[in-house]
DNA sequence: AGGCTCATGACTC
DNA sequence: GAGTCATGAGCCT
């Protein structure tokens, strides 16, 4: 069997490995924008975690989520969650996010690297798994990079999606392939057909 | 400490 | 194309 992912929307099997650390989520809150509802969740530094839009609505009724109209909100979650929403709208659409909201991201020294080599590409831009490697230092580390892509906390905005396989094809993605092909659409970036 | 799984890539047919 | 293998990191026992 080919290891096509494309099939279920949301990947609840995997827990997120965020490292040793245990990091404190406070609250989680439902962000809309044209191409559904993510889930944003805070911790106390910033957004922590994102999830695509559930597919089912059984799904999405039994996320612990929080209505942000009903609760009083801390002043540095709301101004937060408004960036991540406009964030989200603009990458979305495959415009450049002008503000992000602070990033609290929980992972090992070599899952920071690479998060923090996935944020240095530019919207419309692609590199390869072997690329992403060398830039993070550890060339031969190729598949590595790739779980480590995997394990991204927040995808979209950190553009996981725009790391590619070999000779342009697809590569993987945790949110399910067809948010990928969405993504780099919206960036106007061709892809060879099939992975 | 050992074994297993990968969002790989390069190589062989 | 399909099969195979080397390979680093992470996550189980």
């Amino acid at each position: 069997m080919k290891r096509n992912h494309a099939m279920h929307p949301r990947a609840l099997k995997k827990p997120i490995s965020t490292g040793k650390q245990t990091q404190r989520i406070l609250i989680s809150l439902p962000a809309s924008t044209t191409a559904g509802e993510f889930l944003a969740f805070y911790s106390e530094h910033g957004l922590a975690r994102l999830e695509f839009p559930p597919h089912s609505a059984e799904a999405f009724n039994s996320k612990t989520k929080t209505d942000p109209s009903n609760v009083p909100l801390p002043s540095a979650i709301r101004l937060w969650h408004e960036q991540t929403s406009r964030a989200l709208e603009a990458a979305l659409s495959g415009q450049p996010v002008e503000t992000f909201p602070p990033l609290d991201l929980h992972g090992t020294e070599f899952q920071r690297r690479v998060w923090s080599a996935l944020r240095q590409i530019p919207p419309g831009a692609t590199i390869g798994y072997a690329e992403l490697a060398a830039r993070i230092g550890s060339p031969k580390a190729v598949r590595a990079a790739g779980g480590a892509c995997g394990a991204n906390p927040v995808p979209v905005l950190v553009p996981c999606h725009r790391v590619l396989a070999a000779s342009r094809k697809l590569g993987g993605f945790s949110g399910g392939l067809d948010w990928k092909r969405k993504l780099l659409s919206a960036e106007g970036i061709a892809l060879k057909l099939r992975l």
